[in-house]
RNA sequence: CGCGGGGUGGAGCAGUUCGGUAGCUCGCUGGGCUCAUAACCCAGAGGCCGCGGGUUCAAAUCCCGCCCCCGCAA
């Protein structure tokens, strides 16, 4: 089959690495590669491209740099004569009048089990919710937001230590592999979708408002909080009216952390330090801290900043007093 | 010219306003105490104060230029 991949971020740009090695050898071949165009990047404004487009070029794959897939984009896939558009956070809706360009239309690579967590950050949320498990949905692109019928799933454990980053890693190669058994199924024709069932819940792109830690949350809520916006767009609190960003917080009551006796706790956004590791006081409990950002330092070991922090006084985290 | 913070022994920081002997909390090394310890006591090593110019009797500190790191924003 020739095959269209549509993707923007290094998540993207993984699946694209992992589906190239799965269909080496094969019938089937990534004859283009779409993608969001050359964007500036960082505090120097370098034009950059996306990781997808990066890993397109190393493997000397033809790339399609653009931000919509409009009249003319539209155009060019007609002219690749496509089987199949699969898509793997492009980063921008497609259109109605593209979906039936390629022969089989468009699938979709999606990180949760739907209809639960539609949406561009649905693994990151499945953490904040405390899940132990998720999965990954590939299904057919419809308009609407992933709302198509599904070909398949896979599922995905949620350990008690993992990041978004891990989920994220994990479903990219397993839900990659389901990827390229759903094309299997669609070239020989055993491929069948079903349409969704089920809750329909949303998960919404991650914003710096949601890493902002509540000290008066449990203690279980902000461990499952900062895994989930870990790396991006990160956990955080205050300081002195500065920003700090913080690593995941554990909460010291969970059993694999029984070593930490956790004293009265402190209250909620006071520090305090215990044999080597630095509680904050929460709503119901403590939490564990990782790794503490000041803005404008380096990431540091929460024993490290807690050594230079305190100056005598007390530490009291995420007061709104600016 | 997007906004902002930072660079001081191995780590985290203070000192810079107002120039005048390199400081704090740790770590490290050696010794002591202890049944023992992430505890405690004593001693010690370790620093071109990011780089280059300038001002000055004197610069971590003031002036000019540059390099590197990071937060926000995109």
């Amino acid at each position: 089959m020739r095959i269209l991949f549509a993707g923007t971020p290094a998540t993207a740009a993984d699946s694209l690495r992992v589906l190239r090695d799965r269909l080496a050898g094969g019938d089937h071949e990534i004859v283009a590669v779409l993608t969001r165009p050359d964007a500036p990047l960082g505090r120097k404004r370098v034009l950059t491209p996306s990781p997808v487009a990066a890993a397109a070029g190393e493997a000397g794959l033809p790339v399609i740099k653009a931000a919509r897939v409009d009249d003319d984009v539209r155009a060019q896939l007609a002219d690749l004569d496509l089987d199949v558009a699969v898509v793997v956070a492009y980063g921008a809706l497609v259109p109605a009048a593209a979906l039936d360009v390629p022969r089989h239309g468009w699938l979709n690579l999606h990180f949760s089990l739907l209809p639960a967590y539609r949406g561009a950050a649905p693994a990151q949320r499945a953490i904040i919710d405390g899940l132990t498990g998720t999965g990954a949905s590939v299904f057919a692109l419809r308009t609407g937001l992933d709302t198509g019928p599904v070909y398949g799933t896979v599922t995905a454990p949620i350990g008690p230590d993992d990041t978004a980053a891990d989920l994220l890693a994990a479903l990219t190669v397993s839900g990659t592999g389901l990827l390229a058994d759903v094309l299997g199924g669609l070239a020989d024709g055993t491929a069948r979708a079903t349409e969704q069932d089920g809750e329909v819940t949303l998960a919404p792109k991650l914003t710096l408002e949601d890493g902002l830690l509540d000290w008066s949350h449990p203690a279980a809520a902000l461990d499952a909080r900062s895994r989930g916006v870990t790396p991006e767009p990160g956990a955080w609190t205050t300081l002195d009216g500065q920003r700090v960003k913080l690593g995941p917080v554990r909460d010291a009551a969970r059993p694999d952390l029984s070593g930490v006796k956790v004293p009265p706790a402190p209250e909620p956004g006071l520090v305090a330090a215990h044999g080597r590791s630095v509680l904050v006081g929460t709503g119901d409990g403590a939490v564990v801290l990782s790794t503490v950002q000041p803005a404008g330092r380096t990431p540091m070991p929460a024993a490290d900043w807690w050594r230079g922090a305190q100056h005598g006084q007390e530490v009291r985290l995420g007061r709104r007093e600016w």
